[in-house]
DNA sequence: CTACATGTATACTTTGCCTTCTACAAGTGG
DNA sequence: CCACTTGTAGAAGGCAAAGTATACATGTAG
């Protein structure tokens, strides 16, 4: 009934701490990118990981602080890859190298992390800043008032929201995905300005009636 | 330093079952609105509703059982205020009705409850429906491949998203509020179609050399 | 008046999961 | 060979939050 223990069964792969920490956070990341903190178990990580419970904790304090790690790693990396916080026309290029490069960290910041109160801070930083530039490069187009701060909202989730989507559907094609979700901004940054009503409003109705 | 017993403190709401029922179910609302299910203590619940933790059991057999009733009632009513799956002109101005009349219950089902993994089954009927019917919408447009792939789970996606940051941006102006989100999913599904590359890419260029 | 539904208050039990501890095995560098 | 690191396996502790129990108070309907 035990194991006919099939040769060696594989002599348990050792790694240099450096090394085995980094593989944990990749495993960790990938199990918390599927359902969040509260709902990932230490068990999960190490399953994932291909280890013991114990291990985990010989590198890193508690389920708290790993999760630390792994969010701030994610976020060093989005910050790396998308260089400042400039928007230009290198942002969603950038944007989509940092998702392709770190799927399951892009993901998990922002699908889960920025919902969760105790971490939200972490990468508050980021979604602030986005905020932020969204709000003056709109400035300029949208009078200040309840448009704009919909508009300063929405164009950095929405544009969040198109980068998973691609993701999601297997990251076809970066270049043309850049020009289309810098498309679909432009067309979300017309329907937010004043003109609206006359221009783009009717441009809606036609295309609607032509569907 | 006992209090002063400032009159009669309070003579206790008294109500009847089923409207004490329907007010918990109220404040639960909102208490998981704020943080989601895993990081609401009964005891957060209790708080909001003004009662103990007792009582909440002689309504509910269990914080799980609570949760699904709170989900169950914003998907009945959002279901209700909707009409049928089908998209038509009414579609947008029914959601930020919908959303308007239960910004909580809103919130809620699409910030929090789509990513809990133990309860996410009670609102992807509706997501999958509306990715269904966006499919479908798309499907004359865009040919089958990635790209519809990517639009038809990007514009509910969005469409949401837009309704959200209005609920955020205090409901301005439901109606204008209704022309714009219609306008910006149109924006964002010519940005999908084929023929991105010269006519709507070009405008986008042109537009951002403007700012 | 009486019975019951509604409510408070608080102490207690249970449970799940994080966290710690102990014992042992095996590869690696000096 | 020896010290040290990396690893397994599993038991046991601890704590926060869910869930249960009991005693008592008070409107309200029959």
């Amino acid at each position: 009934m035990s194991k006919p223990d099939a040769g060696p069964a594989e002599p348990v792969r050792r790694m240099r701490r450096a090394e085995r920490r980094e593989q944990i956070l990749d495993a960790a990341t990938r199990a918390f990118a599927r359902a969040g903190y509260a709902a990932t178990g230490l068990d999960n990580i190490a399953a994932e990981a291909e280890l013991t419970r114990a291990m985990l904790y010989r590198h890193f304090d508690s389920k708290a602080a790993l999760y630390r790690a792994v969010l701030d790693r994610a976020c060093a990396r989005l910050a790396e890859a998308t260089g400042g916080d400039d928007y230009d026309d290198d942002a969603i290029p950038a944007l989509l190298r940092a998702a392709g490069a770190d799927p399951d960290g892009f993901r998990l910041l922002f699908r889960h992390a920025a919902r969760e109160p105790d971490f939200r801070e972490l990468i508050d930083t980021i979604t602030d800043a986005s905020r932020e530039v969204a709000r003056r490069n709109l400035a300029r187009r949208i009078p200040a008032g309840p448009w704009l701060d919909w508009a300063a909202n929405l164009v950095p989730a929405f544009t969040l929201e198109a980068v998973i989507a691609w993701l999601d559907a297997d990251r076809p094609d970066p270049e043309q995905a850049a020009a289309r979700i810098a498309a679909a901004v432009h067309g979300v940054i017309a329907a937010a300005q004043p003109a609206a009503q006359s221009a783009v409003l009717s441009a809606g109705l036609s295309a609607r009636e032509a569907s």
